[in-house]
DNA sequence: AATGGCAAATGGTCTGGCCAAAATGCGCGG
DNA sequence: CCGCGCATTTTGGCCAGACCATTTGCCATT
């Protein structure tokens, strides 16, 4: 049964929301319905109600409920993906489902901020610099049992992608986010995740040899050892070397990257 | 006349961008003209072509120079309105502009994240903690003249804004942005802010006493002389004393935080 | 000169349709 | 009986055209 009623986009209008600034820099002058919809989803994932994985309605049928144009619920849905928090598959058993939590958002648009400010591999590496070596600090003070077995069985992986010639950049990555985990500080974890991201990205072009992926590898090793003894100096110290030496290493090779106009 | 098109979408289709992966969790399976669109601009803004504040041509116009639809064009724009590259406007003389570099689409995520996450306030505090110091320290050793003057101007303001009992919080935030700068480092300064906003975010549902109003403004009084001297570590221990002791007070002041379900 | 109203440009939404991808079922041939 | 491929179905992607809402500027009336 189709319903009668004409009228539209009244669902949502109790006291029209102004969320003002909200300092993010977002200001919503004349409302949008998608934006209307994707709020309301937004909310909805945040307090829970709808868990990662699970199926929003789709586009023609949340339309049909809520007495909108498929176009707004679509727009809705796009936002969010955008944004990070749905993702959209065709298809038969096609639709969005709700993403599972991932930083890459927030990686994406710094990632985004920086390009557009020109931003130097040097500035790069010293923030680096300036929060590895803490979030290290943190791990030795931190890390649990399994946090350490984690790490023993990324290392373990690293090395025999070496020794088996194959790519260890995805380890490597993979040791500082673990390392990240360990903190167990969520906002410090997710800027230092989109640091080294960034760096990863940056680097991407230029091959690295062997000797020094060992090396690299040899300097987690250490790192982890700290962190096994609960050394936070010797963590934090070490961690200083190792992205400084990755520094001057990239240094000796900076005619390999690429330039960004 | 309706133009006799029939193909689609051949107008991008040079080398069919696999663009995997990239370490930021973004995976395009299957193209979206929308995406196309989406992307070429972003690369026109990266590249300078599109300066900040350009108007883009209207969603009917693209579309028909794109031969797309403008439901595409459109919500490629979207896209880039919502992770804050654009902003649009209606009416006469509206359309999409492009915006000028600014971080809030990065604080945005995060905030994001960190609600999906439950994140704490002391993770919050914890994070500042570790960054804002650094922060002080490098603005020490780089501060230019007018960037001093700048911080005095500020202070100024803020406080007259306390003699006139206005809300000081704005400057407060705003102090701490100055400061950032000073520190010429974009992904740090970028990172900063997107913490302190979200303290601010935080904070925004109680009121702050004079006393302790007045007590900031000194603490920056304190903090801005020791940048002017070129202090470092005096910049550095009164930035983490200054956390420290904001901390302390939201500590007394617990009960009347907003609760995040 | 001030003001009110009209016209134009532009985004926002709706309708209704077709295409394309993906999963499933069905039937035919081996 | 076991695939293998085709048709079907569901769902997002895209399109065309229309109308609405907002904003701006201009112009006529007062």
């Amino acid at each position: 049964m189709p319903r009668t009623h004409q009228r539209r986009l009244r669902w949502l209008a109790p006291a029209a929301r102004h969320r003002g600034e909200s300092s993010t820099g977002k200001v919503e002058s004349a409302y949008r319905i998608s934006d209307g919809i994707a709020e309301r989803i937004e909310d909805a994932i945040s307090d829970g109600i709808l868990a990662p994985g699970s199926r929003l309605l789709s586009e023609r049928e949340l339309a049909q409920r809520l007495n909108a144009s498929r176009e707004s619920v679509r727009e809705a849905y796009r936002s969010l993906e955008v944004v990070g928090l749905l993702v959209i598959r065709r298809g038969k058993d096609g639709g969005a489902f709700v993403r599972d939590i991932d930083h890459g958002a927030v990686t994406r648009s710094l990632s985004l901020m920086l390009r557009l400010g020109k931003t130097s591999h040097r500035e790069l590496t010293e923030a680096r610099l300036l929060i590895e070596p803490p979030i290290a600090r943190l791990a030795a003070q931190r890390a649990t049992q399994s946090d350490i077995e984690a790490m023993e069985a990324q290392i373990e992986g690293q090395m025999n992608a070496i020794r088996g010639n194959a790519d260890s950049r995805k380890y490597d990555l993979q040791f500082h986010r673990i390392m990240g985990e360990c903190a167990k500080n969520l906002p410090l974890n997710i800027l230092m995740n989109s640091l080294t991201d960034l760096m990863v990205e940056a680097l991407s072009s230029i091959t690295i040899s062997k000797e020094m992926r060992s090396h690299g590898v040899e300097f987690h090793r250490l790192v982890l050892d700290a962190i096994r003894r609960k050394d936070q100096d010797k963590a934090f110290k070490l961690m200083q070397q190792h992205i400084l030496e990755s520094q001057k290493w990239v240094n000796k090779n900076r005619s390999k990257l690429r330039s960004r106009k």
